[in-house]
DNA sequence: CGTATAGATTGATGACTGTCGATACAGTAG
DNA sequence: CTACTGTATCGACAGTCATCAATCTATACG
């Protein structure tokens, strides 16, 4: 692996910004790829419901019936959120928690900073 | 028009974030749509080239050649981040420019929230 | 008027996505 | 081991979307 110097020469290169400068091709296809993640209802309301609860992870047995999906769909949609780094999951025993990557949020709220 | 008190009561009445509460179905549906619109690399190299532009607006014939697209995919994308609000257009004789609308971009960060 | 150019719209097409029923795969309980 | 339950995967179907060529509209200029 290269050693990079991460002097302040490049100032935007831990979190890109739609407004820092024009994004280059990949960049733009990771940040759409994670807003994607985001484009469903069925997924905003599954994070929101994870964000919001106050043990801070929900056990996917609790999410099927709040969004008024079927336990397939549901199971879909959390992978989507998971591999888009959204969310992560932890099995214990015979039932998956779901917790929210706070770093990956900010991540995103960054990218949208304006000016 | 119904008034409304707009106290307290309802501390997130201004911009629903994903971590306050469950999102309502509704309000799950228009972030989901925002964010759709940014579901694509196109759209968010549209955006970025707008949003860092020196001027703070650009010319649509300016548009079409860094994303590499036909002339009509263009337009076409323009008008999908131009009807999700995120930027707005004016004619001014035979030109088109895009600006971006930065109090929208905010309204999504704060939908990002985290806790 | 006629011509040229910028931008939007239309129509077609191939690819992707949300959904569910059926099924497979763990773990747990007996 | 068997039965049961929570979760993930599979297969199919319908709806949506990105893309481009062709066309249309509007403005500018002789």
């Amino acid at each position: 692996m290269a050693k990079r110097p991460l002097t302040s020469i490049e100032p935007e290169l831990c979190c890109p910004s739609v407004s820092a400068a024009p994004l280059a091709e990949d960049e733009a296809r990771d940040l759409a790829a994670a807003f994607a993640a985001l484009a469903d209802p069925v997924r905003v309301r599954l994070l929101s419901i994870i964000a919001s609860a106050p043990a801070g992870e929900v056990c996917a047995c609790d999410l099927v019936e709040p969004v008024g999906r079927s336990q397939p769909t549901v199971s879909h949609h959390l992978k989507v959120l998971h591999q888009a780094g959204l969310v992560e999951r932890e099995k214990r025993g015979t039932w998956v928690w779901y917790r929210v990557v706070p770093e990956r949020l900010r991540a995103l709220q960054a990218a949208l900073a304006a000016t």
